[in-house]
Formats: structure tokens, sequence, C-alpha cells
DNA sequence: GTCCAATATGTAAACCTTTTCATGATGATC
DNA sequence: GATCATCATGAAAAGGTTTACATATTGGAC
């Protein structure tokens, strides 16, 4: 029983439609009526009801995101990119995250139509088939850190090998002779990605040296101990990302082995915490917040304008961040100086 | 030009009405009509448009959440929270954020109305006046950290005085004769509260000293510049939350001052940072995702049964977690051990 | 005084779905 | 073979808003 716009336009005597005109300041309406309505909307605290209104209107002022069941830091920050892109643009997001599982991510891209202007997808499950069959027909989409290729949607993606190639190529500047790299999940497309980017980055005759890892905290750190009793053992360790090298770090800590003067570290994505452990984690610096920004503000572009020429792919770079944990820099056992330079 | 479901109907030959229940699984449909109509969704990638639907169901399956502008980590743990248990409901969660002002908030509050069956509130603009005036006619609401009594809502509460209290004991109980409190920003309820628990925890006799905060890093380094010329010079600092102690103790660090054996520090809300600073953060350990999640659970019983006899306030308790940072264990020079157990 | 333009307001259709009620068909029961 | 219950389907209303179109009013211009 909320308050609908007939009772405000009987409580003010006039058609429901000039209550619609009033409230939207549209068309033609007497002064004096139109503080008469606004008066009555007040006291019977009347808010249209945003179901009917999108439902004519065609438009829902919201941006739906499709996540993944993402590790904290990394789904914060892109949250926060994409909130203060729609913010900037009086949109709404309606996020639906934690789909690890295609069926559960299916249903809740259907739940999406017709409740969204368009969607912003990140999901490792969402392979070229399964967007054709559930994208709902003529939603707007956006692909983030894919690699599907998918005809009328834009798609944003970081430069995954090329940081890891970065950081790779470092690491054997830096004198460095058997380098581990531990992985991440299988089927993940920017696991594969940074894959790719370590074997790019060893030098010719180099070994690989190769440990399977997860992406989060506990397999870092049991990828460490594993580290530990290779023989010959490795003197750097590139994690394919920061949380799996600060469980990794952990376990070198635990085990007595100093970072980086026994063996150095690299990671990739700098999440805050990376400033924050000791020693500070050399990273690959990803734009997170700014991937999400720029994944809005392209689905926005697609809302407003149905066919562009092109659906371009944009790649976002990314910087090499040098801390101590690589041991290029003097060791500094202390929190990151502030204010936080980009350092 | 989405697909509606007239084109599905006319494509099977039948009526929308026996569309509509063959997709529902609702009624008698024959099976073979059934199966007609689902490949012809299929075929058409029809999906019902939810505006259509909750316009006529009622019901929209979604949950609104009103934020403020949050620190990263505090926001994405409460998102985490509210997240699960709305998706072990099948519900989805409309976010909206970053709201600082009163006018923002308040037309973001209507704009969710008719989009959303019931709403988290977390705003420190919330005063009781704004809510009565601006929450939609009817619309169950769940009231988080926030001082205000609104009846017919059901509020959830940290208890900021209490873990205040607590670490301010506990720094007194090591020892400390002169101990410091950065605040927060003066407006902010929960601030208010960590301050008065503060005060309440300091043994008679012993003199307050204050300085002031905003909740972030850069006010934290600031406070502990002030705090390192202040004389006589504090031995402890109670941060009133992590992220302004991690600050501090960078200020520390860089002024060659040893935390804990100069002086010791303590925070509030146990981020996940404050685990992997060195040394080790001693905090009050907040349920925050609990907290999201607990208030989704009590909206959703409001949004089932409109009225029950209570309006209770909970208040979620909260732990003192002593890592190395008040120097009441052995400091410990490393990262957090792992698997992490809960200090 | 008539006519017209401009302005304010009302009527009703449209958006897309679910759901109630009615209708028609089928098969069982006596 | 008539009567009924059961079942499948269709027609139409309802939900709350916006908007195109129609109507009523006003004030000028002639």
């Amino acid at each position: 029983m909320p308050t609908t716009i007939r009772d405000v336009a009987r409580a003010a005597g006039v058609s429901v439609a000039t209550v619609s005109r009033a409230m939207n300041d549209a068309g033609n309406v007497l002064p004096q009526t139109k503080q008469r309505i606004l008066d009555a909307a007040r006291v019977l605290r009347f808010t249209p009801s945003g179901a009917a209104r999108s439902l004519i209107t065609r438009r829902t002022d919201t941006i739906g995101a499709l996540l993944p069941d993402l590790h904290g830091e990394y789904f914060s920050e892109l949250i926060r990119g994409m909130d203060q892109a729609a913010r900037a643009r009086g949109l709404h997001l309606l996020v639906s995250s934690s789909h690890d599982d295609a069926d559960e991510a299916a249903a809740a891209l259907r739940a999406m139509n017709g409740r969204v202007d368009g969607l912003i997808v990140l999901s490792p499950h969402a392979d070229a088939e399964f967007l054709a069959n559930n994208l709902p027909n003529g939603l707007p989409a956006v692909l983030v850190n894919t690699d599907v290729d998918l005809p009328g949607h834009a798609r944003f993606v970081i430069d995954n090998f090329g940081g890891a190639q970065a950081m790779t190529r470092h690491l054997v500047a830096a004198g460095h002779e058997r380098i581990a790299f531990i992985g991440g999940p299988q089927a993940n497309h920017e696991a594969q990605e940074r894959l790719r980017g370590y074997r790019a980055g060893l030098r010719t005759g180099m070994q690989e040296m190769i440990f399977e890892g997860q992406f989060n905290e506990e397999s870092g750190w049991s990828a460490g101990r594993r580290i530990l009793q290779a023989e010959p053992r490795p003197n750097a360790v590139f994690a394919a990302n920061d949380i799996m090298a600060i469980g990794c770090l952990a376990a070198f800590n635990e085990a007595g082995v100093r970072v980086p003067e026994d063996i150095a570290i690299g990671g990739f994505d700098d999440i805050p915490a990376a400033r924050y452990v000791a020693p500070a984690l050399t990273t690959i610096r990803v734009p997170i917040a700014a991937l999400g920004a720029a994944a809005l503000d392209a689905l926005v572009k697609a809302i407003e304008a149905p066919k562009p020429a092109a659906w371009p792919m944009s790649v976002m770079p990314v910087d090499l961040l040098v801390r101590s944990s690589c041991g290029t820099r003097p060791a500094q056992r202390s929190v990151a100086r502030f204010p936080s330079r980009a350092t």
C-alpha cells in the first residue's frame, strides 16, 4: 500500500498527468498548481515507483555488474571505480557477485534484464557461448578481463602478459638465475596470461619452475613451503598475484628465510596490503579502479549510441613498482612512507 | 526492442498467459506445449522484463543499501557480508554509495523506491528527521551504525563504546601512563562512541590527550607527527580506526621512533592490513561482514512479516585482538603467521 | 464579437508481465 | 448417454507511471 501518483492527484485535486508533469518539471504547470501538488506529495510521502517508471521510460538509470567471487581488495577497488563513474552520471549500481558457478551466473544475468540499462560482465566462466546464450537480447554490455571477443561488445582488459613479462625481466636483470612462478587457477584467463608473460620474460636457457596456486593467501603460503624444499632452491619468486606473494612471504618468514637477502619476491596487482608488508612488496600496479571506471564509461557510451562503428578492445597498461622485496633497492623495514607516492 | 513475452507467444502459437505459466512452472501446461514455448524462448533469447514483473508481483528480489563514502576495506567487508546473505536467499543488491551529502542521499533513497524490497541504511547523515522525511512510505528498512531510533525499524550497531573502552583499559593495564587518542570526524556517531569509550577506559586521574583525525591514513600520519612533538610525549596511542593507526605508525617509523619499544599503538576495526604491518597492529576486531549479513537477515524478516511486536536494537560484540604493536607480546617482525588464526 | 495562438489540464494508451476468471475439451462415472 | 470433474488454454484486468492527443481556458488581434 505505498502511496501512488493517484493518491497525490486526488489530494491535490488534479489529474495524474499533471502530477507527473509537476514532479518532473516537464510541460506547463501553473505555479500555484505545482506548489499544491508538491505539498501534497510531501505530506503523503510519495515517491514514484521505479519499476513503473522504468517500464514506460525504458530507462532504469542503473548499471548491472556481474562479478565472480573476488578476493576482497580487488573486488572493492573495482566497485569503487565503477561506483565513482556511475555516481558522476547519476546512475546506480546493481551488483551481483560471487558467481563461481555458470548456472548461477546465467540466472543472475537473466534477472538483470529490465532492471539495468547495461551490463558490465567480469566473469571467468563467461566464455563466448555462454554469453551468446545468456546475455539478454539487446542489452548493451561491456566485457572485462576476458579473452572472448563478442561482436557488438566493447572489452577492457589488463595487460597481464606485459606486466608479468616486465616483472620477470626485472628479476632476471637483478641477477636471479632460478625464478619460480606461483600460478593461478588453470581455467582463469588472467592466470594464463600471467603465466605466458612469465615464460616470455625468462632468458633463453633459463628453466621455468612453476608452482600451483589458487590466487589466495593460503595457496601462496603452501607454495612457499614447497619452494623452500625445491632442489635447487629458486633465488626469486614471482607470484601471479599479491595475496599469494604475501602468503609466500609469511612462509619464508616462518622458516627464517630472509627476503630479499636469501630469496626475492615479486607480486602482481598492487593491493593496498602490498605497501604494508615487510619488506614492502615489489609488484605490478594494476589500475583496477580506473578499469572499472573506464568500463562503465564505455558502457554508458554504448547505451547512448547503440551502434558505433567499432567495438574496440582496450588494454589497460600496468606499471612495474619496485619496492624492497626484490632486493634491487635497499631493504627498508618499515611501512611505506607517507604521503604515499607512486612507490 | 528487446524480445517480449508476446513475441514468444506468437512464435509458439499460444497466448501470453500460457507462456508465462510455462516459464514460471506454474499452473498446468501440456508438456509438449511447454517444450515448444521454452524452445521459442531460447531461440528468441527472451528474458522477462524485471520492471514489468516486479510492477505486478510487487517483489523485486532486490535489497537496497545506502552507504556513505566508506574507506575501502570497511566498505568491501560490509558489502561482502550483505552479498553473501543476499545470495543465500536469491536476492540482488543495489548499492548506492558515496553519499556524503544529505541531498544526494535523499535523492538516492527516493530512487530506490519500487526497485527494492527493503533498505539497509548506513549513513552518518541519516538523523531521525532526515529518515522520517525521505524513507519511502511503507518500505521496510534496517538502520546500521546509527544512534537514531526510528519506530518501526530494526537497528544494528557495533559496540564502539565497549571496544574503545577495552582497548584503553588494555593499554592502561600494560602500564602506559600517557595514552593519546586519535579521533574521527566530529559529526560521526561511531567516532563519538569510540571517544566516549576511550574516556571511560582511562583510570581516574589520567589526563586525556586527544588528537584530531579524519578516519583516513593521512590524518593518522599527521596526528602521529603532532604526537611526537607533544610534551610530555605520550607512551601509547589509541587510534580510533586502523587506517589512522597505520598512518601514525608510518610517521613513527619515519621519525625513527620504535614501536612498541618507544611508544605503543592500538587501532580499531581489524582491517586486513592490520595483520600485515610491522609490527602487527593490536586492534579491536569488528565483525563487519557479520554485521552486514545480520542486517540483511533482519531486513528479510521485516519484509516477510510486516509488523512483529518489537523492533530491537542489536549490539554486535567486538573483540580485543592483541598483536605486537602494543608491547604486551614479544615483538614479532614478520607478517602474521599462516594459516591465520584469530590473532 | 470572432478567431487564433498559447497555455493549462485532462483522458487514455502504452510499457510488459502475472493472475483471475471464463471457456472449451477430455475423460470418467453412473 | 448425460453429468461432472479435471485440465489446458485464452481473454482481460491490474500494476504505476509517462506521454501523445484532446479539450478547455485565456487573452490578443482584428
